[in-house]
RNA sequence: GGCCCCAUCGUCUAGUCUGGCCUAGGACAUCAGGUUUUCAUCCUGGUAACAGGGGUUCGAAUCCCCUUGGGGUCACCA
């Protein structure tokens, strides 16, 4: 069967030595798109054969920040599916096979090589200025020798046995047509001395077993490519399709890295990014619907993805656009759910109770700050200042209250709002007689009376601000601010 | 260094395969105005790019070659 016309079964494959990297989470997220697009499916497989680094828990944030994404799998860890398991660790049957035939047939064979030889090797050619491949003395050992020294309890590692002077021939569905020369790919190891497979080797043979019709994953992957191939066709199999996603660089235009800024899907997730927004994001870096489209759902992008749309250069990580778009999905979200996304937020720095997620106050709060927002843990400093105490005044404030009459002004405020029903029912209106009075602009009243507020300049309309605060403290901080001034006229 | 990939505004990109509709479009950022009691939002407008050089062609951002620049990779990691 042409791999063309096989059904379409994509895999993300991650390795769980860490939290999810950002470049691997759009991969995620292209191969999901791909299969929900083709009407495929989608499987994680966890690349767990290097035992002594791999551990649960990243395994699960993994599963976390995927899910956090949206990204379902089909097939996978917790799910199951025809093809398990979908551990590498649990899958040594399968390699075992491979490993004897491989042998048996040549195409693998035992190298006794000592890593500080090889080592030593590598040094030595880099000194000279010679290219390296690999230690060539055990490549013809006779199969008996081979086996008499294995026998004896040397150890070795499996190399694969590279044909010289072949063509390995790439049709990326991004890049085009790429071509390796078998020679510049060394023998390279299959299988460690502790038996254990290494990644192209059972790369190859689970994406074979498992039948994925295409290969969705980073650039990086390209040069790996042609070992993989070579494994398809020893085991006279026809490979899968490639696709190789370009890189996502930083600030700095290198792959992306924690030296230029957060890396883990995590540490967005732990600093409220919404998670649609991030989503979004992550497609726009490196695919585009059309000329214009810059937002757009899950079911769009399922509707509109297209492998051929996906670019072949690197991008970097825009962080100023990733904020716009944060903020305009959160300008976008219905009241209710913003409360529910920010409340765990308030709750944590201990600005509301765990069962406050509906008061009044709170309503006004997320309201107030909706379009003020672009991560939902931004309401936390803001809130700090309305919640809890009063705030220092910035510099901008006491500017504001340094002014001629400013703390009789104030005066006028507070006492006009205690004689009003509350909340004030126009406190815009009730400014503005006050300001008339004084024969003053609206700004010369209103700016004092925001800094005395709030301690700063900018933020909601007062009115919003009033019922946040609620009468008590609303009118406590007007004449705190309004004594203060009296006094120090009065000393000075 | 070898091999491989890539190259449009500061950034993400459309346009490249299938040359002409491109006086190169959109978005973010930035600047200037407007709305607003401040900030933010919102609206309007501006600045800003086909890396360079050769070809091919009536015509090139688009095809070819070279140069330059950037990136990836060279493990008993994945």
């Amino acid at each position: 069967m042409s791999t063309s016309s096989r059904p379409v079964r994509v895999r993300f494959a991650p390795s769980p030595t860490g939290m999810l990297h950002i470049g691997g989470a759009r991969t995620a997220l292209f191969n999901w798109a791909y299969a929900r697009s083709q009407g495929g499916k989608f499987l994680l497989r966890v690349e767990d054969t290097d035992t002594e680094r791999h551990s649960e828990q990243s395994l699960q944030s993994i599963l976390d920040s995927l899910r956090w994404l949206g990204l379902d799998w089909d097939e996978g860890p917790e799910v199951g599916g025809e093809y398990g398991p979908y551990f590498q660790s649990q899958r040594m049957e399968h390699y075992q096979q491979a490993m004897e035939r491989g042998l048996q047939e040549g195409w693998l064979y035992r190298c006794f090589a000592t890593p500080e030889e090889l080592q030593r090797q590598r040094e030595e050619a880099r000194a000279a200025k010679r290219n390296w491949k690999f230690d060539p003395r055990f490549r013809n050992l006779s199969a008996q020798e081979a086996e008499a020294r294995a026998q004896a309890g040397e150890a070795f590692v499996l190399r694969f046995r590279v044909p010289s002077g072949q063509s390995i021939v790439i049709d990326d569905h991004i890049r085009g047509q790429v071509v390796f020369s078998s020679d510049e790919v060394e023998d390279w190891v299959a299988v460690r001395p502790n038996c254990m497979p290494t990644y192209n080797f059972v790369c190859a043979l689970d994406d074979a077993a498992m039948e994925i019709s295409h290969v969705i994953r980073g650039e990086e992957h390209l040069v790996n490519t042609p070992k993989q191939i070579m494994v398809y066709q020893a085991l006279d199999l026809e490979p899968p399709q490639y696709a190789h996603v370009p890189l996502i660089l930083g600030k700095d235009g290198k792959k992306l890295s924690k030296r230029t800024g957060d890396t883990a899907l995590g540490d967005y997730i732990a600093k409220g990014y919404p998670a649609p927004a991030l989503f979004n994001f992550l497609c726009l870096l490196g695919f585009s619907i059309d000329d214009k489209t810059e937002i757009f759902s899950r079911e769009e992008l399922i509707q509109a993805f297209d492998l051929r749309r996906i670019s072949k250069a690197g991008a970097i990580f825009d962080t100023d656009k990733l904020h716009w778009l944060c903020g305009d999905f959160i300008r976008k979200m219905p009241l209710v759910e913003l409360r529910q996304a920010l409340a765990p937020f308030l709750q944590e720095a201990g600005l509301i109770d765990a069962d406050d997620s509906d008061s009044q106050p709170l309503n006004q709060l997320v309201a107030a700050f909706q379009e003020r927002l672009s991560l939902f843990s931004e309401i936390v400093p803001q809130a700090r200042g309305l919640f809890g105490e009063f705030p220092a005044y910035d510099e901008k404030a006491q500017k504001a209250l340094g002014g001629d009459n400013v703390g009789r002004i104030l005066g006028l405020v507070a006492a006009a709002l205690e004689q009003e029903s509350w909340p004030p029912a126009n406190f815009a209106g009730l400014v503005k007689e006050v300001a008339a009075a004084e024969e003053l602009g609206m700004g010369k009243v209103m700016k004092p009376v925001r800094a005395a507020l709030t301690g700063t300049l900018g933020g909601p309309d007062l009115g919003s601000v009033l019922q946040i605060l609620g009468r008590e403290r609303s009118l406590r901080r007007l004449k705190e601010c309004h004594l203060a001034l009296e006094d120090s006229l009065g000393q000075g």
